[in-house]
DNA sequence: TGATTTCATTGACTATTATCAACGTATTTT
DNA sequence: AAAATACGTTGATAATAGTCAATGAAATCA
């Protein structure tokens, strides 16, 4: 049932059964269809996803009704609006599933809660956070220093699946360009 | 002594004296003079450092000897290659000092044997680098959605002391623009 | 203190990408 | 199955920031 969740925890602490019955008892399961909100802004987010099945992206959206792709979450990984599942504060941006989903849910209270029974699944969840800090870096350096063409590239390298999966304006909005450009961007590639 | 490091901590989880004893007996302190390297690209990052005095910044060169700011850091702040850190491989980006500095430094092993003797300080590196995420997240907001006149504002905003304390091309840098657009931006503002 | 280097500003010019609009195709909805 | 919507592509144009170069001021160094 919860395979893919125990394998990416395994991946990096080994967790007895035990400890895996321990955390298991407090998720929840959620499916949700393609287009549907897993949050929307203003809400407050109650719960950390993490993906079984599907795929899902974390967004926000301008006064000009511009929308920004934060974050994306394809199978193993997790997304939250952290900001305000650490603080009660309302949503300030939408998550919604780009295909038909199957996640797992844990609430601020049951992960305390776990974190006081099973002191590793603290060890990982701060492994985990550091991880996706990390990864974010790499974006912010690709955002600063690559050209255009290196920052596509640079992104279907490291997430072909994605590219596979999800629409181009969404990856557009991603790399912080308009889909026009992405198009032009493949045109010039494809030409070599 | 440690007195700034400390009321950080208590910040976010109140510690006992003793356990405040423990930690420090694992911190070794370092002083950096202006333009000292605190770690250069290719060397393993064996510490974080947290700031008790001074300001440094960690930023990459790429082939064309371009810098790239990736971080500043105050009194009060941390700092570290932490992918060069967590794995041991060997650090990408340069760490220097913008003003003399004191520092406080922590290596690995000791963070460890701290995560065994006071649970609690892993509790609080949890929440540090969670804030951290969080911070970074904001940062690519601000790189993806507003233009450039709202994205000095909104730096100037949230780091009114980085701008006090830092020269502007490495805000620029920091920003993802020129030192002459930051220098037009700031003209275009003053005239209003 | 005087010399040298670093830094910020300004102007002229160029390259690049966003914007706007139109079109054809694919997908979704009813 | 037909209608409506969403999506990607392409072209023309405009706006914007980068590049290059020169200057003066400030900070650093010897």
């Amino acid at each position: 049932m919860y395979d893919l969740f125990f394998q990416k925890l395994n991946e990096k602490i080994s967790f007895t059964a035990e400890e895996q019955a321990i955390i298991s008892s407090y998720l929840t399961t959620k499916k949700l269809r393609k287009k549907q909100y897993l949050l929307q802004e203003g809400d407050v987010c109650k719960t950390i996803a993490f993906v079984q099945k599907g795929a899902l992206r974390a967004y926000s959206v301008n006064e000009k009704g511009v929308e920004n792709v934060l974050q994306f979450a394809l199978e193993g990984w997790i997304i939250s609006d952290l900001y305000s599942f650490m603080t009660g504060e309302p949503a300030t941006y939408y998550i919604d599933a780009i295909e038909d989903c199957e996640l797992l849910l844990i609430t601020k209270a049951a992960q305390e809660e776990v974190f006081a029974k099973v002191p590793k699944y603290e060890t990982y969840s701060r492994m985990q956070i550091t991880g996706a800090y990390l990864a974010m870096q790499k974006r912010i350096t690709s955002l600063l220093s690559l050209s255009l063409n290196e920052r596509y590239l640079n992104f279907i390298n490291i997430y072909p699946n994605i590219v596979q999966r999800v629409p181009q304006h969404m990856v557009a909005s991603y790399l912080g360009l308009t889909p026009e450009t992405v198009s032009r961007i493949r045109k010039r590639l494809s030409a070599k």
